[in-house]
Order: structure tokens, then sequence, then C-alpha cells
RNA sequence: GGGCGAUUAGCUCAGUUGGCUAGAGCGCUUGCUCGACAAGCAAGAGGUCAGUGGUUCAAGUCCACUAUCGCCCA
């Protein structure tokens, strides 16, 4: 069966057999245990529009690492996984769809219409969990939740109802960021800001009294002009003082107007005057407030002029907007035109243009539950990882304000609050109330608004753990140990789940965020539909294999920088599972055609190792801890390249090439058994480690391998790292130089490794000569020497090429062969490099406050290292004039 | 305007508390079908660590400033 496996990993065969069996034994499934300690990730759930790209894989791909490591360490281990019902980007999608069918919403009715939507969810609403799975994500499917559920929806209802009761919630008539397709309210951190290189209009507006005369202002959107109640100026400035309280006539509307003082106003910006628009401008909502000015709304919620308009009702804004300056300029009022670069908001959904408007909405006051937030990261209860994202984090709680909650669509949780038309009374409640609980009224209305997405949100790390009931899940899993996610929504999510979490449980929703770097393209810009630039992760994994693309970002992952990706990358990944492969084929090869119980070997306890196996159990216990300790503080690509060198470089390229003949032609079956044992535990070991990172091709592999072992990898036991045995690593290291010093005479004169040479290796001293001689036959077998001589002070044979490694010196009898011009080249070259490197050696021992300063083993070793170059040195030099 | 990040081999990037002849993958050069692997093996070439100044016995690593690029906030 062994000789059958193709050279070629085949990722494709493997994937769904395991992930379906993985599933079905149970493997992801946690339950609330007192006995295990518990580890816990909830997932930044996707939206049920999502389709997975490589942001979402490279997110999952991270907790998925965390959870399979942690599963191994025995922690009872929950991986918390649903959707997000992601209210205005659904409404859009599912608007769309009927939008091909000339419906539009208002045509079916708020029931119907949210009814299309949940059967669109049924239909759509679980690819991107499918993707999830099809990356080997190991999340607990069978606690999956979804925002709208009734579950979860009782969680929002409790979190409303608490927050209205301790005063946190209120509704009022603000300026919001609305949306003119969305037709909705957005919050703050909804708005992307763009650099727009506009036009700053600069008008006059005349005097009642002196209608020749007038105040010039300036202004980036001439429409809002229609619903302007003042113009304001700075108290302290000059040109204005003498007309603070006259009158002007707003052009076209005809309306009179007061000149008011207010600080707020910037004396260097346009011409210190500025036009005040209460109903279309936060800072000009302010002001009205401070002098009692009432303000008018000249715009509907579409974006259309409306009847305060008067001639312009009915124009979009952008159309009136050109249509107002071509009559004021007629009108003559059109001062001039300059070029102005600001910032223009966008709808994060559409990237329609926002327009500030005053509305009645619904707000969360953020103070006192940003204070519980900020103390809670003081007190290291909440630490990110890189650090850095905590000042980024902390800056923005301090400075937050309130948040807009109420959103003008249909799709998401329907505030529970219901108005009263008798008294007017506002009846906020867990259950839908019969009557008035001031009047006792029957004419109940519930506020059509529904819920912020990220209301529901900032709920997940408890709404899914059966909050609000007291659960056992609660009390085993909460708070979570670890949120992996991306920067953009640090504030979205992150800071109110944080606060969400404080205020509703009292305790932090997790201890330690992981803010990974973004994927980008291969120019480094964002990946986007728009552009075509996006690299599909599925795509990949189809033509890569899942732990080739899982292999591939992780190696790329490094403390959260962002990652330029391009297709190539994922060949590295791809190259390693099937060098993994590979290995594995000799090993199964190897074990099933020894004749020894091999399965068996793992119980063997006393076999007498050899020097090669106490290195490799030492070189294995180097990655062991290595990589252990980098996924302790998040560092992946170190976590994995731990790995990844100890396998490639260590295992395949030295210790299969040892064990060989051990294999072939063993001196005697017990050594072949202990070699056969080294092997077979130390590639269990590897599949260990590799299996977060690879789960499916070490899965594979440990079928075959990991006989009388766990069944499966998934529950496998994570290895524990023993004592390194440094001496027999440095011993090794001696050794490859050797091997690799007559490699290198190989190949400088063309000497193919199936050419057998002779060798000489000569030592200073006895002590020296024997610690080699002990590896005589070793050296022979991986520098291909027929024969090899080990002694003390041996003489260089005429027509020798020779080397230095370490205390030795090698010498190659080449006669016939060598080219006297190419050694002494060699050679020159050699003594070259290590005179640069003994004359820094030398300036820093010739320092006396180096040697004064620096710590005696610092100074050690730079004198040992002296000691040695010279020495070394002085062997090539004399082997340079020999060859003269 | 404020904050953050990046600048290291031809390309993409590592480099943890300062002690490093500065590493990896890809690419490049030369050779290799020897019973795991050509998606491979072996041997090589390739870098004044963006610039300037400072701290230090010692700086890719710490500090200041400058330049270029990118992101976020206002």
């Amino acid at each position: 069966m062994t000789s059958e496996l193709p050279t070629k990993y085949n990722p494709g065969e493997v994937e769904d057999k395991w992930y379906r069996l993985w599933e079905g034994k149970g493997y992801f499934h946690s339950e609330p245990d007192p006995q295990k300690k518990s580890f816990t990730i909830v997932i930044p759930p996707p939206n049920i529009t999502g389709v997975l790209h490589m942001g979402h894989a490279l997110n999952s791909i991270l907790q998925d690492v965390l959870i399979r490591w942690r599963r191994m360490q025995g922690y009872n281990t929950l991986w918390m996984p649903g959707t997000d019902h992601a209210g205005i980007a659904t409404q859009n999608v599912v608007e769309r769809e009927l939008l091909q069918k000339g419906l539009r919403r208002q045509d079916l009715g708020r029931d119907k219409f949210v009814e299309t939507v949940w059967k669109w969810r049924e239909e759509y609403g679980s690819t991107i969990i499918k993707q999830l799975k099809k990356i080997g994500s190991s999340c607990d499917w069978q606690r999956e939740r979804f925002t709208m559920d009734q579950g979860l929806s009782r969680a929002v209802r409790e979190a409303f109802v608490r927050l209205w009761q301790k005063g946190l919630i209120y509704k009022g008539k603000y300026i919001i960021n609305w949306c003119p397709r969305c037709q909705t309210a957005l919050a703050d951190d909804e708005v992307d800001h763009e650099t727009h290189e506009g036009s700053l209009w600069y008008f006059r507006y005349p005097f009642r009294d002196e209608p020749h005369l007038g105040v010039t202002i300036a202004t980036t959107r001439p429409e809002t002009m229609l619903g302007d109640v003042a113009v304001a100026v700075n108290p302290g400035d000059e040109r204005y003082k003498e007309f603070i309280g006259e009158h002007l006539l707003l052009p076209i509307v005809e309306r009179e107007i007061p000149i008011i003082a207010d600080e707020m106003v910037d004396k260097e910006f346009g011409t210190g005057a500025v036009k005040v628009t209460p109903a279309h401008d936060p800072n000009d909502f302010e002001m009205s407030l401070r002098h009692q000015l009432q303000p008018v709304t000249i715009m509907a919620e579409d974006g259309t002029m409306n009847t305060q308009a008067g001639e312009f009702a009915g124009m979009d804004r952008f159309e009136c907007r050109e249509a107002l300056v071509e009559e004021l300029r007629q009108k003559r009022l059109l001062v001039k035109i300059e070029p102005h670069v600001h910032s223009v908001g966008h709808c994060y959904r559409c990237h329609t243009v926002i327009e500030p408007y005053l509305s009645d909405q619904w707000f969360v006051r953020m103070k006192p539950l940003a204070q519980a937030a900020l103390r809670a990261t003081e007190e290291g209860k909440v630490t990110f990882y890189p650090e850095r994202w905590t000042k980024v984090y902390l800056n923005w709680l301090e400075n937050v304000r309130d948040w807009c909650i109420s959103r003008q669509i249909w799709w998401g949780h329907q505030i529970p609050a219901w108005y009263c038309k008798d008294c007017g009374e506002i009846n906020v409640s867990m259950e839908d109330p019969r009557a008035c609980t001031h009047c006792n009224g029957k004419h109940l209305t519930q506020d059509p608004d529904v819920l912020d997405t990220w209301f529901s949100s900032a709920l997940w790390p408890f709404s899914t753990l059966g909050w609000p009931a007291d659960t056992l899940e609660l009390k085993t899993y909460y708070p979570t140990n670890v949120l992996v996610t991306g920067r953009d929504i640090i504030y979205f999510w992150v800071a109110r789940m944080v606060m969400m979490g404080l205020e509703m449980l009292g305790k932090e929703p997790f201890g330690k965020v992981y803010i990974h770097g973004t994927i980008l393209d291969e120019q480094g810009r964002r990946m986007s539909k728009s552009l075509g630039n996006g690299i599909d992760p599925l795509e990949m994994t189809e033509r890569y294999g899942v732990d080739a693309v899982r292999m591939s970002l992780l190696l790329l992952t490094t403390e959260g920088q962002d990652i330029k990706l391009s297709e190539t990358k994922f060949e590295m990944g791809r190259n390693f599972t099937n060098k993994v492969w590979n290995a594995a084929r000799f090993v199964i090869m190897n074990l099933s055609q020894s004749g020894v119980d091999w399965p068996s070997l793992m119980g063997e306890k006393v076999l007498p190792l050899s020097f090669e196996d106490r290195w490799i159990l030492s070189r294995l216990s180097n990655a062991v801890t290595g990589s252990t300790e980098a996924l302790e503080q998040f560092r992946f690509n170190e976590a994995l390249q731990t790995v990844y060198d100890f396998f490639w470089h260590d295992l395949c390229d030295w210790y299969l090439e040892i064990v060989k003949p051990r294999l072939y032609e063993p001196a005697n079956e017990l050594d072949k058994k202990t070699a056969l044992s080294t092997l077979l535990h130390v590639f269990q070991d590897t599949l260990r480690l590799l299996h977060p990172f690879a789960p499916f091709l070490t899965e594979e592999v440990w079928s075959v391998l990991g006989k009388r072992q766990e069944e499966s990898l998934v529950i496998g036991k994570w290895p524990e790292a023993r004592p390194r045995d440094l001496k027999t690593e440095q011993t090794m290291e001696l050794l490859q130089g050797v091997i690799k010093a007559v490699r290198n005479v190989r190949r400088n004169f063309n000497i193919t490794d199936r050419q057998p040479l002779k060798a000489l290796i000569s030592a200073p001293d006895t002590l020296q000569a024997d610690s080699l001689k002990a590896h005589n036959s070793f050296l022979r077998q991986r520098a291909f020497l027929e024969e090899l001589e080990i002694g003390i002070n041996l003489v260089r044979p005429a027509n020798s090429a020779s080397a230095v490694v370490g205390p030795f010196q090698l010498f190659i009898p080449l006669t016939g062969i060598i080219n006297l011009d190419t050694e002494r080249l060699r050679h020159d070259k050699q003594i070259q490099q290590l005179e640069e490197y003994l004359s820094k050696v030398q300036k820093k021992l010739s320092n006396k406050d180096f040697l004064a300063k620096a710590p005696p083993q610092v100074a050690e070793k730079e004198r040992e290292r002296e000691k040695e170059l010279s020495e070394q040195i002085n062997k090539l030099k004399l082997i340079l004039t020999e060859l003269r």
C-alpha cells in the first residue's frame, strides 16, 4: 500500500473526508466541564450576505490555530461561531433582488418584506459558513448562532430595556448622518471620510435695510443656504463687529436672518462670516441652540429638496446646487468660486455622500460606558496585541460621542418602544405591552425603527452563551480568552463589546485582543470588488490545498503587519505540504517494510539511543519549545517557521539521510528498532506540532502513523519539550561542518557524490581526535568517503584539497583532479573573509572600555573567537604557501 | 493638524528585552534522475539594514530630526 502513495500530495482527496469525520465525531463540540480549564474564542460573526474573502480566511485560520493548539493542550475549547444579520447590507441585497422584479419594499409592506429577507437568509445566509468549514475551521457548529435568532433577540431587548431604565438610552432630535440612498441614519463611525477637491462658493447676502451692501459668506454646500437662519461671525472679529445684530435678507428665499456672534466661528475660514443652517450641519445646530434659532429643514429623506426649498423643490440636492449657484450668479450675488480641498463623508455600505440631517433618533449615552471600558484597560483586564492598538482604542473611548442606534430600515431588531396615542408616554419593556403604563390607554404603536446591527453584535460574546439567562455556559466560557479581528472594527465592535460586557455582566468579554493585519494586493492596495484585485481564497485552496493556503498565510502573518499577497506566495505552503507528504511516505515505507511490529514501538522505553537519535530529539525539543512559546505570544509566523525549519532542515535534510543505513543494512536488530522508534516518535510529534497549521495533511498521515495513539490529531496531545542536549547539538554542528567542507570541495572540482574519495582529518590533540573518531563511519557515509583517517598533526598529502573546520584540518587527496589555481583562489577568499572578521574582533578586544564594561561572558567569547580565527587563518596560510 | 505603521539581498519579508561574521522563501549561478521528495537534492553569488545626528564598551535593534510611502482620527 505504501509504494502506491503518489509522490505528490493530493489535498482535494482528503480534505472533505476528514472534516466530515471530525464534525461527526463531535470533536469541535464543547460542553461546560468544571474539571477542565476552558479556552474560548467567539468568532467575529460574518455577514449573512458575505462571501469568504482573504480577510475572513486569515481571520479564521488564526483563530483555528489557537483553538486547535489549545484543544491539543487539553483545554476545554469552545470556538463559538455564527453570523450577523447585517441590517443595511442585507436589506440592500434583498431590495436589489426585488427591484429586478420591479418591486420596492414598500410594495410588499413591512411584514412581507421581512419574511422575504428571512427566506433569502435561509437560502443564501449560510454560504460563508460552508466556506469556513472548507478551510478547516473547527468551530462548535452545534452552537452556531445568528444575531436575529430568538435567544439573541431576547438579549438585545434585555440590553435595551436595561439601558433605558438606567437612562443610558434616550431619544431626541439631533443632527445625525443620513444616507439618502439607504434612507437611514448612520452612526458616526459608519461614515467614511474622503478628501475631495471641491469648491468654496462665496455669496453675498444683502442687508435688509441697505440691499446694495451685504456680507459675503463662504460655503462648501451652496444648496443648504435655503435653510439658513442666520449668519455668524466671531465676536472678536473687528471686520464685522458693527454688524452684529443687523439683519440680512437671505437671497432667493427672501427670509430675514440676523447676524449673530459666536465664539465657534473661525475668523480665518472664508470671509470669517459663515451661514448658519441648523437643520443640516452639526456645528450650526449647536449654534442654533445657543441662539434660540429655529431650524429649517429643506431636504427630504431621499436627498431631494422639499417644499421649504421653494422653486427648487423636488430637485436632487446636487442638481439644486448647480441651479442655485447659477441663479445667484444671475442675481450678481455670486462673488467668487475657489477650489477647496475638504473631507466628505460617505456611507460605508453604499458609498453615497452623507447628509448631516436633523432627525428624531435613539441614542446610547456613551460616556459612562466608555469610562468603565477605559478602566478595564488601565487595569490590564483587556490588553491588545500588538500593543500599539491600545492607544488607538483608548483615544476613541476618550473622545466617544453618543451612539445613534436607530435605523430607518425594516430588517433588524425593532426598537422595543411603544408610543401611547392617548398620553404620549413612551413604553419600553421586555414584553410587548398591551396598555400604556402611564394612562392605561390601549392605543399603542411600536417605534418603526430597528436597532443598529452593531447593537446586537456588541452583545455577541455573552448573548451567544445564553445571556440574559444565567447559564452554565456563561459561567464556564465567559469572559472569553481572546478576540481575533482586524483593525477596521476596533471601534464598531471591539470597544462596544467591552462596554456592553462590562455594563451587562460586570466583566470584560475577553482578556486579549489580537489585531491582525490587512490583506493587500501585490501593489499594496486593499482588495476590493470594484478594483477586481481580490484573490479568492477558495480558488487558492482548490489549486494549492487548504493546508498550503493556511501555512502560506501563517508564514506571512507577522505581528499584525499588513500582508501583500500574490498567488505565487501559496507555492511556499504547497511545497512544504509536499515535503511533509514525501517524508511521510519515506517513514511509512520503512516502517511497513521493517518486519517490526512498529505500532508497538511507541511503548518501548529503554532503547539504546545513538548519537543522531539524541541529536534529533534535542532539536525536536527546541522546536516544541519554540513553537509553543511563539503561539503564547501570538507570533504565528515564528511558531510555524520554527516547525518548518526543524522539519525540513533538521529532520529531512539530515536525520532521514543519516538513519537510512540503520534501516537498510542494520548492524543489529536492536539498533534498527531504535532507529525506527526514534523516527516514528519524532515524526509523530512533528505531526502534532503541525496539526494546528495543517490539519488535513497531518491527519491524513496520522491515520497511518498514529496507530495505537489518539484516534485523531484533533484530540491529539500537544508535545512537551524535554531537556535539550546541547553538547550533542554542538558536536553535530562540527560534523556537519566537516561534511559541508567535503561537499564544497567536490563542487569546486566537479566531483560528484558518486565518486568515492579519501580524506584525512588532522586534530590538534588526542582528545579532539577521539571525539571525531567516534563518528568516523557517520562522516564517511554522509560525505561519501571510502576512507577516512583521523589523527593528530597529520601532514597534508601532496595534491590535496584542504579546508579548516573549527580546530580540525581536512585534507582530500585529489591527484590528477586538483586545480591549484582554483584551490588557491578558494583559500584566498576564505582567508580574506576570516581576516575581516578577525579584525572586527580584535578591534573590540583592543578597546579598554569594552573589556571593562561588557559582561565577562561577552568578552570571553570574543577572546575565544580571536584564538580560533587566528589559528584557522594560520593553518590556511600555511597551506597556501605549500600550494605555491 | 494629531496619531500609528513601513523603509533590511533582484522581489516579498523575518530579525522578541542592544552582544550578528545580518536570516528565510522566491528568483539567480553551477552541478545532480544515487530506493521519500525536480513542488526536490547539493554547492554558491548577492546587503555601507532610507538618510543625518546622538546615547552606549557595543546600534538593524534605543533617542532626536529629515525624506519617501501607507493607514487611522479630527
